[in-house]
DNA sequence: ATTATTATGGACTAATTGGTCCAGAATGTG
DNA sequence: CACATTCTGGACCAATTAGTCCATAATAAT
């Protein structure tokens, strides 16, 4: 029966990761741990030590993804405005679509755990500010292509930017009504003229 | 031992209503209710059904909290941009104090439950159209007193002022910076301009 | 004072929680 | 083949979970 499987730390990650997206942390209990991460209980005290790390891990896998995910959009060669946009049209398209209401693990975790979990809320801030950041770039390239005015703060708007997104996805679960998002997406998005 | 008390079912309702605002509801249990709300396990069930039950009416609960405090706000008589720029100034200042960081209780149960509890859904997206009505109805006045122009869709405004508080307090739980929410704040209103 | 009502503490479930531990099975290496 | 390594199933744990039930105690009404 028992057959060492050689297998792979980060995709057993990425599995916990999925789990806690979709239930959140205290919904999620060990035995929907192993079954996703497909290990023994045994080897996952081994090798992860406890429910706990295992999260902070899945948070930082997390970070991982959508650093990749957003950097790869960012350095796109469309006009930066555009990219922004498109960033925006994505999430709503991903609220509304079947099963896509899970929205974004930062911002569900931020708002379960952040604060009863100073580390938990640590890897978060860095995980928006990795989202900030990325925004900021876009915003510092929309102004030298002159398509956003000079006078506006890079800093201030990325800022704003992020909490747009995390807004979005918090009223999308409640109401996942496509005209409404829409209409939230247009709107914050008319700052940027 | 047993004296019988007189208890103010809405008073227990509010108790309960505090801590599934402070630890969420998978987090509560139920020693957490009853001693919170000071019952006994007995009166509990007799009076509430369940936890879950008692849930669902903490967030009524809210609902008739939160439409107090805002509908006392939108009819005073300042200029209705006045008035909502004071509704985010409240929430950036409630956010940055000591202990203020939970948020709103509608936004956490969105995100906390949402997706797997139709129920709780349903009256937190009935709880957001109470803010989103009570911005659009600020909006109109604002178009009227001339302040809002006449080329907006009041509607529109009004769900994309309802997701940015929402976004405001998602990114505060993970970073309770003032200087970061003033500039979401400042940012989300020049929508209004 | 007697009764009906109401609330109570606490005993009791059955299930589940996160977590520990170990004898043994499968494997790669010599 | 033999060995060391790696992984496993499952027994076990104490604590906690939501929830039931009842005999009893405190009160209000008669």
């Amino acid at each position: 029966m028992a057959r060492p499987r050689e297998f792979d730390t980060t995709e057993a990650l990425n599995q916990a990761m999925q789990v806690f997206w979709s239930k959140g942390y205290e919904a999620t209990s060990l035995s929907d741990l192993i079954g996703a991460m497909e290990l023994s209980k045994s080897s996952f005290y081994d090798t992860f030590g406890s429910k706990h790390e295992v999260f902070l891990a899945a948070i930082e896998h997390y970070k991982k993804t959508i650093t990749a995910q957003v950097s790869a959009v960012s350095t796109l060669d469309s006009p930066a405005c555009k990219l922004i946009e498109s960033l925006f049209e994505r999430v709503v398209s991903r609220m509304t679509e079947e099963g896509g209401q899970r929205g974004c693990f930062l911002n569900n975790c931020a708002v379960e755990v952040a604060l009863h979990d100073p580390k938990a809320a640590k890897l978060i801030g860095g995980g928006f500010a990795i989202v900030e950041d990325t925004f900021m770039a876009l915003v510092e390239r929309g102004q030298r292509e002159g398509e956003i005015g000079l006078d506006k703060d890079p800093r201030a708007l990325a800022r704003y930017l992020t909490s747009s997104l995390n807004g979005l996805m918090v009223v999308s679960k409640a109401n996942p009504d496509l005209e409404a998002l829409s209409d939230i997406a247009r709107t914050a998005l008319t700052v940027l003229d």
